[in-house]
DNA sequence: TTGAAAGTTTAGCATTGTCTAAACCTTATG
DNA sequence: CATAAGGTTTAGACAATGCTAAACTTTCAA
């Protein structure tokens, strides 16, 4: 009957590959973004302003930038604050980038502010550029 | 001794806070859906098939399978076939349910076919009913 | 019926991300 | 300027996910 073609199951595969492999650099964005952030706001990121927002444990903070730095993502002398390199600040421009299109796309497409918000955080990290395009011109077209 | 309040970083915090959650669940999530189609296709679910399509090694689904039989989303007998409670068809159900809206809804946005795929599989755990009726919404408007 | 192939489970290890508690610096106040 | 308060780092645990290698069970074919 129904041609039972399993050739999908390579693709199945490797859009699950992907999902795993996303998970270690979604952390690494969410920090950029938030540093980033903290720069903008108060000229520094500290630990403990850090560890606030991501709603976890000052030690957890310290583990994290240590992989973080390790990555050449930020740069810190030990007991200072936070700050991004060129590839962090890339990073984190990226994720913001992003997450305005699809928090704004959403909101244009109904979707309650406080909802939007919470959405946009968890997409943010799995949009491919194509799809982040199509939401921008969506936008403009609304216009 | 300004107090700079930050009113939104409870929220910030908040979705950060349901992202890690959510990771938790991702995974528990895909291997549902997995397991779903695997029975839809042959009539059981075996671990071998469950490693090949997962792209993962047979001892780390048994040891998933493990967790996930005690979080009563499976059912299995020593060297048998996995199979899903009731549970666990509910959760295959509606990542398939919002997969495949998410998948229609950005091609009905002119994403590629592959593109919307792969896309869809980043999405389908991070979006929230409200946006999954908002995207509906939008494709039986379109039609 | 028996033995090899194929599938499953167990054991042991690595990494990531999280925590608490304790040790360690810095800063600011008295 | 000494020290307490407060931020940072380290140590040690733990759970989730992944791996390889080895042990174990089932199945099938000769």
């Amino acid at each position: 009957m129904v041609k039972r073609k399993i050739p999908s199951s390579v693709l199945r595969s490797a859009a699950f590959s992907r999902t795993r492999a996303d998970h270690s650099s979604e952390l690494a964005e969410d920090y950029c973004e938030l540093i980033a952030e903290l720069i903008d706001e108060k000229g520094e990121a500290r630990g403990t302003d850090i560890a606030m927002r991501m709603g976890v444990a000052n030690a957890t903070v310290a583990k994290t930038m240590k992989r973080l730095a390790e990555q050449g993502l930020i740069e810190q002398e030990p007991y200072r604050a936070i700050f991004l390199t060129a590839d962090g600040w890339h990073k984190a421009e990226d994720v913001k980038r992003k997450h305005a299109i699809v928090e704004n796309f959403l909101l244009a497409l109904g979707v309650s502010p406080k909802v939007a918000g919470v959405d946009a955080e968890g997409i943010e990290h799995h949009v491919s550029e194509e799809t982040v395009k199509a939401m921008a011109r969506y936008l403009v077209k609304q216009k």
